[in-house]
DNA sequence: ACCTAAACCTGGGCGC
DNA sequence: TGCGCCCAGGTTTAGG
């Protein structure tokens, strides 16, 4: 599920791949993002590309901005220069691009091809200037990423004594900390022995700290396996990650504790959505 | 300030 | 085979 680390792979990947191309155009196939497109991004080249917690941020060399957000099922997938024919394997599946899910094509002056690809059409494309575009409710709304030195320790524990709603739902508040999604969330509750629902503020300041570095550690590792693909996220080569393999409570329902404590994984919901913990374990 | 629920979407899995 | 239903979750919005 793109989170922080999907997200981050993506970013990493298309930052070696097509910084310092220039774009030719780009066509927007589904009618819904077309909105948000506000200005022309033909002849302008890549400068950067940056990561505002699950959103990316391309900044390019005429001060207008492309934000992208894949939301759940988004795939942004690169087709080299040298790749003549159209075929391409997405997950294992070999196909030809655009497919039936491609929403919109981003075409760049040296034949490279961006795909943008998302089967629910939740994501967004957002072109604008980058003074707008960062002003935007989106970007503007995001509190300190998860994994930089803007979430210091200090900060974290200052929203978690001043917090009276489950520290699940805490962690996943993008305005608060920006980052963290449905499963890093359950592992690194899991990881800190600290049950999803407890009140943010019942936490001790050992329990807070223990967070912040069970935190730091699930987002890594899930960097280390280029991101979880429990839905259908892929790298900008086509290429699942791997962190699904290495998850410890998520989608684990019934399955005995990964700290052996004896007890199974329970299943729960939290603000409607899928929570799984250990009862055992986690207090 | 906090909660929940629904909406946005679609495919996949299930029961019948 | 196929229909209806539920489920998945990032974010926004509406309402309590």
């Amino acid at each position: 599920m793109p989170e922080l680390p999907e997200v981050e792979t993506i970013r990493k990947q298309l930052s070696q791949n097509i910084k310092g191309k220039i774009i030719k155009n780009i066509e927007v196939i589904d009618k819904k993002l077309a909105k948000s497109i506000k200005k022309s991004i033909n002849n302008s080249k890549i400068k950067r590309l940056e990561r505002y917690g699950k959103a990316i941020l391309i900044k390019l060399s005429n001060k207008n901005c492309i934000g992208i957000h894949i939301k759940l099922t988004g795939q942004l997938i690169f087709m080299p220069k040298s790749k003549k024919d159209k075929l391409f394997s997405i997950a294992g599946v070999k196909q030809i691009l655009p497919n039936k899910y491609t929403r919109a094509i981003i075409y760049f002056t040296d034949g490279a091809v961006l795909y943008f690809n998302d089967i629910r059409r939740f994501g967004w494309i957002k072109i604008d200037s980058c003074r707008k575009l960062q002003q935007d409710g989106f970007f503007s709304n995001l509190g300190p990423d998860a994994l930089k030195k803007t979430l210091t320790i200090s900060y974290f524990s200052n929203i978690i004594k001043s917090s009276k709603s489950s520290i699940k739902s805490l962690l996943m508040d993008q305005k608060k900390i920006s980052g963290i999604g449905n499963i890093y969330a359950n592992d690194a509750l899991f990881l800190a022995g600290v049950h999803p629902k407890r009140p943010a503020e019942s936490l001790s300041k050992q329990e807070a700290a223990k967070l912040y570095q069970a935190i730091q550690h699930v987002l890594k590792k899930g960097l280390k396996y280029k991101g979880a693909s429990e839905i259908n996220f892929v790298d900008i080569f086509g290429r699942p990650g791997e962190y699904q393999k290495h998850s410890l409570v998520y989608g684990k329902e019934n399955n005995p504790c990964p700290k052996h404590c004896g007890e199974r994984i329970k299943r729960i919901k939290i603000a409607g959505r899928g929570t799984f913990y250990c009862p055992g374990c986690q207090k």
